[in-house]
DNA sequence: GAGTTGCTTTTACATTTGTAGAAGATTAGA
DNA sequence: TCTAATCTTCTACAAATGTAAAAGCAACTC
């Protein structure tokens, strides 16, 4: 269930709005990439064959929808990422962001909130 | 710069202590994977060819060494993890990691400490 | 000095990924 | 109904990845 770099562009198109079809999520990375139209398609077929995404037809059409949730994708990210680079742990992971990447007293006064909401639903 | 899993491995194995020899590495790694001795070779040199690892001779002996260091190695994952999944910022990570990810009280408490020292130093 | 051991380099081959052209089917317009 | 625009499916091909056997060279061991 990895997603590499250019299924997650698509993906993410999809997780945007869907369902839909090829055309509209070609437009939707018109900005950002510049990949001929078959092959979105072509990787749309491939996200399909990874059970990633589902495929019906309306008509002549394809039409496309996320059977992989934004979610369970994220949560597979990054715990691939834990394992691989971060001894299998969330802890270190996290750590690592607050420790090395330098966030603004705002980020870190958002975060402190975060974590205490969190205690109170928990 | 991007690793791929197997790589991971083989760098992890790397970065526990170095230089070492294929040999070594492979030894490391015994418990983990079941690669042929070959196979480690094969990495290691693609490794060295991408800059990421430092091979020189001792003897008949290649040994080998990381360029590229953990922290970075890291850095680059968290990144691009940043920018594939969470709209290219930490803190939606951040936030998915504290919100979903469960943590357990103990987690959240060791957290909030780091936050706050972190605070006091920067 | 011949064999075993251990390393190295070379070569190989299947699969996955990135990228897309070509050709065929369908639909919307003129 | 002919045509242009779209879709779809098929086919292709290079690069990267996973995985390793084969063959060659060096060193230790009898």
């Amino acid at each position: 269930m990895k997603l590499t770099e250019a299924q997650w562009q698509i993906m993410n198109a999809l997780w945007q709005n869907w369902p839909a079809t090829a055309r509209q999520i070609a437009d939707r990375l018109g900005d950002e990439v510049d990949w001929a139209y078959t092959t979105i398609k072509t990787m749309l077929t491939r996200l399909v064959n990874k059970k990633c995404v589902k495929e019906t037809k309306k008509g002549n059409t394809a039409v496309y929808e996320p059977l992989l949730t934004r979610q369970n994708a994220r949560q597979n990210a990054l715990k691939s990422l834990a394992n691989q680079a971060f001894d299998g742990a969330f802890g270190p992971l996290m750590h690592f962001l607050i420790e090395d990447q330098k966030l603004s007293d705002k980020q870190k006064k958002e975060l402190l909130q975060t974590l205490e909401q969190g205690g109170e639903r928990n």
